[in-house]
DNA sequence: CGGTCATTTGAACTGTATCAAAGTCGGTGG
DNA sequence: CCACCGACTTTGATACAGTTCAAATGACCG
């Protein structure tokens, strides 16, 4: 399907906290070794045995899940300064892989487990993934296509600190995938609000919102 | 919109473990008072603090989150056994209602904060709960009208302990408002499953499964 | 029985998917 | 340095699943 790719590099790092979010002092610090996947690569399957934790230092990493005919859900994308693979359980309920190449800190969960305040964040942290896909059930229930788009767009520059400019992580295949729309539709409803003036592309992956509240009122 | 209803009668009481789903030694026994809610009556809203934590003792529940322009999106439906109304946060999420007058344990978060081994059971209950939205996630982003509904029911009879046949606990808006659907499409989906003899209809509540395995093939 | 509310059915419409082709961009090798 | 390649994206034309609007039917309850 797509070129394979495979994982690099391997450093001893200590990953402090990065994003400077509203309520981000519950930031974690995950001790453990930097790796590089590179774009594609696979950090782990669905299925596989949930023995370690990850903190996305640079790049992003996406999350999905997969019907048996190949149809995709992507359920998460994992920003710089956010945690994956944290599971409740001891198996996979997603797969992962780097969205381009990405430096991830990995961390044996045992090793966290030890750290009670540290484990303690690591859970609000992943409480509060899972509540995304609450919201994220919401959008794609009841939201149209432009909808869809706009409060992906919003929210992605929100989590990336930007203000009015900023850089897709991924492919317009991605945002599908993520959206439950299809790449053409993606695409085309892209094309329409920059045809509103509603924002701005240069390149495929560059955006600009030149009215944020225009936007913002599209989807409350 | 609909008619108002209001709670009633209140004793005291102990909600045991119901349920006896394959993995449930994980159930959680709430101690508080049992309130009667009736048909369509507001059980907490979105916003509200979140000082409560609830057990479904009979009847059924649904929470849901609302768009500004009126479209709901029901999160979950609560059925006998469950547990709901664990928040992570201070605030209610979503607004919760009650499906059919439904009996309900309510305890004090505090209360229950105390017992350190059942609010470790009561908080793996709540993170099943959101994984279930992952669930929910893929298959409002994936899946047609007709699948969705054949999982729908297919996940309702097994928690409601059902072999191939039980009672739909809500009404065809519900389930257009948790599938992401219509209540014509919910509606037009059923008849056709039942003209193909995939499910059997007597009244519009009662479900039975004549051929459950053809059925599982649709939707894998 | 009659009234109310939920459900089903029908007909027409529309947003998004599908299928197909053309355009863009970045990288690579000649 | 430039031309070509492959992957991604955009655009176009058409199809269709699911929505919308409207009306008929059915179920429940006093």
């Amino acid at each position: 399907m797509q070129a394979q790719a495979y994982a690099l590099k391997s450093t001893a790092i200590r990953a402090p906290a990065i994003r400077n979010g509203v309520e981000d002092r519950d930031d974690v610090t995950l001790i453990g070794v930097a790796k590089t996947y590179h774009r594609e690569c696979e950090i782990f399957g669905e299925g596989d045995a949930a023995d370690f934790v990850y903190k996305v230092i640079s790049g992003a990493v996406r999350s999905f899940r997969l019907l048996s005919d190949g149809r995709r859900q992507i359920t998460h994308f994992y920003l710089p300064g956010d945690v994956f693979g944290v599971e409740f359980g001891k198996e996979r309920r997603a797969g992962a892989e780097a969205l381009s190449d990405a430096v991830v800190v990995v961390s044996r969960r045992s090793a966290v487990a030890a750290d009670f305040d540290q484990s303690m964040r690591l859970w609000r942290q992943a409480v509060r993934e899972l509540q995304r896909s609450e919201d994220h059930a919401l959008t794609l229930g009841r939201r149209s296509a432009t909808e869809r788009i706009v409060s992906f767009l919003l929210d992605l520059a929100d989590r990336l600190d930007a203000d009015d400019e900023f850089e897709l992580p991924m492919t317009r295949q991605d945002i599908a995938d993520y959206l439950g729309l299809t790449i053409e539709t993606v695409s085309r409803t892209m094309t329409q609000l920059q045809a509103d003036r509603l924002i701005q592309l240069q390149g495929c992956r560059r955006v600009r919102f030149p009215r944020r509240g225009a936007l913002e009122e599209l989807c409350e």
